[in-house]
RNA sequence: GCGGAAGUAGCUCAUUUGGCAGAGCGAUAGCCUUCCAAGCUAUAGGUGGCGGGUUCGAGCCCCGUCUUCCGCUCCA
């Protein structure tokens, strides 16, 4: 543990120091939790965003990509059940440190009251045997009324403060009903607080009752939902289809911390499948397995993943499943694979009185979709590929580098082009080389300190391939190309730089479908 | 948000009763070098996180604040 800690300091300084992530506005001191990309990590991120979006979108003509707007309609919020589930109050017990929401804990101590309940009943049920009367006994037997009574009337009491937004009165609730932290025991509370997980902006001109309140999107899933229609119509989808979409989300997370694995700035790469209702499950298991079969396909090891399936389900879901990846703090999610059943095109249909359905020739009649969705985070998946590849060579000569073995198609600078020494018309070869393969991939020369020590420059940003230019160079055309994780060399024409490192890093990967 | 540790050059770290802020690596320019870091010369780089206080004098002591790291509740 205390390694792979270290690891991940290893990580974020390398990150830094050779231009992959660097800390927000770190001038000013940073802002939590909060990184931007730097000339190399850009490169990195578009190249995996590139990856998905042409597995996802260009290999499957049933799935369409979208690019909807960061600011959305507040009702959206609402009919999502964000504005609500991402508005839970939380209090803290100050003995125990621990931080409990208030829903749970009311629940729990209803929970309590309902159990008293049923002790009551299976008592007399086992006197009585089968001519026992449950519901007749539960109303009227004193005892069972009383704590209905009593848990009806804590609902009542609790919503009607939750609708006031009443957290004095939330307190006094809790201290009423005596509820005590599970840890410590004791009754000491702080204060109930809200934690609003959606970032929250005003706009001039939108017609809602809140002053032109509107949220930065907290999932990019809903731009999809919305756009339902739009596109089943305009581009003639038929079930089953999806679209999918890349982008920044936003969320005020209470604890984000974990370098770029936890943001308040995210981006999202989501696809949302539309499926006829009661095969969601097939589908289910169906891109349960490809999103595997992506991953695996940029070579890294299967061991490094893990299926994680949900036993508790979030309120839209009847399956759950996320893809681990096992990062410096160990097996953490990558992706997430949900069956949202038909609860988001539902919930819309009723916010925004349209109908949202897809008529489905075959039944001859129409139905809401039900919806598979695809969901992985874009930084997370760089934090994957930069922990995998990081290492800490020891070589046969007993010298030490520092390698990124970044999958060479996710590479930021494909080719070096390197002459051997800066003299002899070296360097004008390796510049004419350089402006002829520029426009095939992304380049970078470099002709400062001995050839060792660039070549070690290469492997930290992660280079897969160096171009060296030499006096035989100058007799025949001829370079020799290096390859960045085994350090092999071998002698090409100039002419066949382009196809050699092009064949090479198609054979590195296979092609995701 | 709460508790614990830390913050000195781009990076790693020195600088002790409180007395002129340093080194290595890296960077830049040049020299030397014909294939895997650590050859030579020169140069740049610091209001010691920031703000206040104590003191003749603070990187060091005190207070506040910000940030980072380590432990606790949600999520992609």
């Amino acid at each position: 543990m205390a390694n792979n800690e270290t690891l991940l300091k290893k990580i974020i300084a390398h990150s830094k120091e050779y231009g992959y992530i660097f800390p927000s506005s770190e001038i000013y001191d940073s802002l939590a939790a909060v990184y931007d990309y730097g000339q190399y990590g850009v490169e990195l991120k578009n190249n995996i965003r590139n990856y998905w979006w042409e597995s996802m979108v260009h290999y499957h003509e049933n799935i369409v990509g979208i690019d909807s707007a960061i600011f959305m309609h507040p009702t959206v919020w609402k009919a999502s059940g964000h504005t609500d589930a991402f508005n839970d109050i939380f209090i803290d017990n100050k003995d125990s440190k621990k931080r409990y929401r208030v829903d749970l804990l009311i629940e729990e101590h209803i929970a309590k009251i309902e159990d008293k309940i049923l002790k009551e009943i299976s008592k007399v049920s086992q006197k009585y045997g089968d001519t026992f009367d449950e519901k007749m006994f539960r109303t009227t037997n004193k005892r069972i009324i009383e704590y209905q009574n009593t848990i009806n009337e804590i609902n009542k009491k609790f919503n009607e403060a939750l609708d006031k937004k009443d957290f004095a009165e939330i307190k006094k609730i809790i201290e009423y009903l005596g509820i005590v932290c599970p840890v410590s025991g004791s009754k000491n509370w702080t204060e109930p607080r809200q934690f609003n997980l959606m970032f929250s902006t005003q706009i001039g001109s939108t017609s809602n009752e809140d002053n032109g309140l509107i949220y930065l999107r907290p999932e990019t899933a809903q731009g999809i939902f919305v756009n339902f229609l739009n596109v089943q119509k305009s581009g003639r989808m038929k079930i089953p289809f999806g679209i999918a979409q890349t982008g920044k989300a936003f969320r005020n997370e209470i604890v984000a911390r974990q370098f770029i694995f936890r943001m308040r700035e995210f981006e999202q790469m989501e696809m949302q499948f539309f499926v006829k209702p009661g095969t969601e499950l097939e589908w289910f298991s169906y891109w349960k397995e490809q999103r595997l079969k992506w991953h695996l396909s940029l070579g890294i090891p299967s061991n490094m993943f893990r299926y994680h399936d949900h036993e508790r389900l979030a309120h839209y879901a009847n399956a759950a499943c996320d893809i681990e990846f096992n990062f410096p703090m160990g097996f953490k999610e990558l992706e997430g694979i949900h069956s949202r059943t038909d609860f988001d095109l539902k919930s819309h249909e009723e916010y925004s009185g349209k109908k949202l359905r897809y008529f489905d020739n075959e039944l001859n009649e129409s139905y809401i979709p039900y919806v598979i969705e695809t969901s992985i985070g874009l930084d997370r998946m760089f934090l994957a590929i930069l922990s995998y590849s990081y290492k800490e060579e020891k070589l046969d000569d007993g010298s030490e580098r520092v390698v990124l073995n970044i999958p060479s198609l996710l590479a930021p600078i494909k080719v070096a082009i390197l002459p051997l020494v800066k003299k002899d018309g070296m360097p004008e070869k390796a510049k004419n080389i350089f402006n002829s393969i520029k426009t095939d991939f992304l380049c970078q020369y470099d002709e400062k300190d001995a050839i060792g020590r660039r070549y070690r420059r290469q492997d930290a940003i992660g280079t897969p391939y160096c171009i060296t230019i030499d006096t035989q160079t100058l007799e025949d055309d001829t370079v020799t190309i290096r390859e960045r994780d085994s350090m092999k060399q071998d002698r090409i024409t100039i002419n066949e730089i382009s196809n050699t490192v092009n064949k090479r890093i198609k054979e590195s990967y296979k092609l995701a479908c």
